[in-house]
DNA sequence: CGTTCGTTTGACGGATATCAATGATTGTGG
DNA sequence: CCACAATCATTGATATCCGTCAAACGAACG
């Protein structure tokens, strides 16, 4: 499309340190700390700890000691899970301002997941006690917190739904459909999905195999649905994704 | 096994009103509330109506005006989606203790899953506002729930890790395996599970069909690992089922 | 005892996993 | 700046698991 050698369509993301004033614009979006002064925001921002990844760069692993929780400041993290058979889930695509890791926030001992930065990420770190401190502390955070795994909660539920029954193809739109909801970008009539996603992601979030995503995003393609290419994928007809998500059997 | 007519191995439940002393105990004993002093305990009581369900009574349906939410006294309780293409997708079942119905607690307008009452139940109902302000005025109960809500989107996750791939043997051994833990009691040297939960609705929760299903239990039985009759599922050997669940391709 | 509802079993076809080879894109090292 | 290597994507052929349709069966309850 550009001149440039590079089709990617997605923007690439440039190195920074995350420095101070990105990281409090973060905890001041981020819902959880709205209601805060302040004085009380750069207490809790003295609190966390800045980590920085690079693309693919593993944030921790499954089984993994978990003594604290991250909220990504900048940049998309996967979370992943080994399959039954061999093979991985992709359980959840983790947006900025949102927290992950939180087993640690319930006492649980070890990460029952694996994060992986998707594209250089920013998160901020804190330590179980010191978030629990945090909310006790806070109860407005804490409400706020809470909102926020209920939504999540309910997202999981959805995703349940999505993988069980349909055929692939029915699986694979509605979980394109979700992505647009969570990271979709409008480009020139359709929307980019702004993740550097590969077809064995999308196996992982949908059940199946590389092979059979590439198949279904073939057809979508040929019917104008989609448009895709290494590791990116548009929406450019909504509503005919819809329409082939709900169809019946 | 016994001399009556009836063959089931489940309890039956009996009927009854959920008397005032009952509804205290299970406040007491559910997690949320402990460390409330009796008074307090009396005044969320006060908050809080009985609500008591029929065996198959719905409790409430998906899309309807969410006012409050429900914490289980006694029962069991399922919790479904529509599936992608048709039929239905059990995602949760829910033990005394519990919260559900909570998309009311963020403000959620609508339910988005169907309750119903698997065995003869009753609930503790409250409404979203009451609920919030209790939630304001008790620190130690929205951490208490806060827990909660993280330990059940853990159990989410892990559902759909369960649901992705592997074959519909290990799906439903991986499900028996979870229902085991959750709802399961010692009943000589089998574990029982304590809910009577249909092949229709393990197919719903593993992602196939009620044929499917019967065809897997009828091998897993005839290899001694679960034993079944109408309605009621007992694990015999858990080992086995666990090799198999874990099994690669 | 008979009706009802859940379960079982069989036969069949189709969707999809699997195996294998080719093709395209990106970034690297010369 | 180009060519190469590495990674990801595509496509085809084949086998099979599983969903679908259909029928018979058995337990539970009135």
């Amino acid at each position: 499309m550009s001149s440039d050698r590079r089709r990617t369509p997605l923007a690439r993301y440039t190195s920074h340190a995350c420095p101070r004033p990105v990281r409090l614009a973060v905890l001041a979006r981020a819902r959880y700390f709205t209601g805060l002064s302040a004085a009380e925001l750069d207490a809790v921002d003295a609190r966390m700890v800045v980590r920085a990844y690079p693309e693919g760069g593993p944030i921790y692993r499954d089984g993994e000691a978990a003594e604290g929780l991250h909220v990504l400041a900048t940049g998309r993290v996967k979370l992943v899970r080994p399959a039954l058979g061999d093979g991985e889930v992709l359980v959840d695509v983790v947006t900025p301002g949102t927290l992950f890791g939180d087993v640690a926030a319930t006492g649980g001992s070890a990460y029952t997941d694996t994060a992986t930065a998707l594209t250089e990420s920013c998160t901020l770190w804190i330590s179980s006690a010191d978030f629990r401190r945090l909310l006790r502390e806070h109860p407005v955070v804490a409400m706020a917190v809470l909102d926020d795994v209920t939504a999540r909660l309910e997202e999981a539920h959805q995703t349940v739904r999505r993988l069980s029954g349909g055929t692939v193809e029915q699986r694979v739109a509605a979980t394109l459909l979700t992505l647009a909801d969570k990271v979709g970008e409008p480009r020139d009539g359709a929307v980019l999905l702004q993740i550097p996603l590969s077809r064995g992601d999308l196996a992982a979030m949908t059940g199946t195999t590389t092979e059979s995503v590439s198949r279904v995003l073939s057809r979508l393609h040929k019917d104008g649905l989609v448009d895709t290419g290494r590791r990116w994928t548009a929406i450019t007809d909504r509503g005919g994704l819809a329409r082939l998500a709900s169809a019946e059997t």
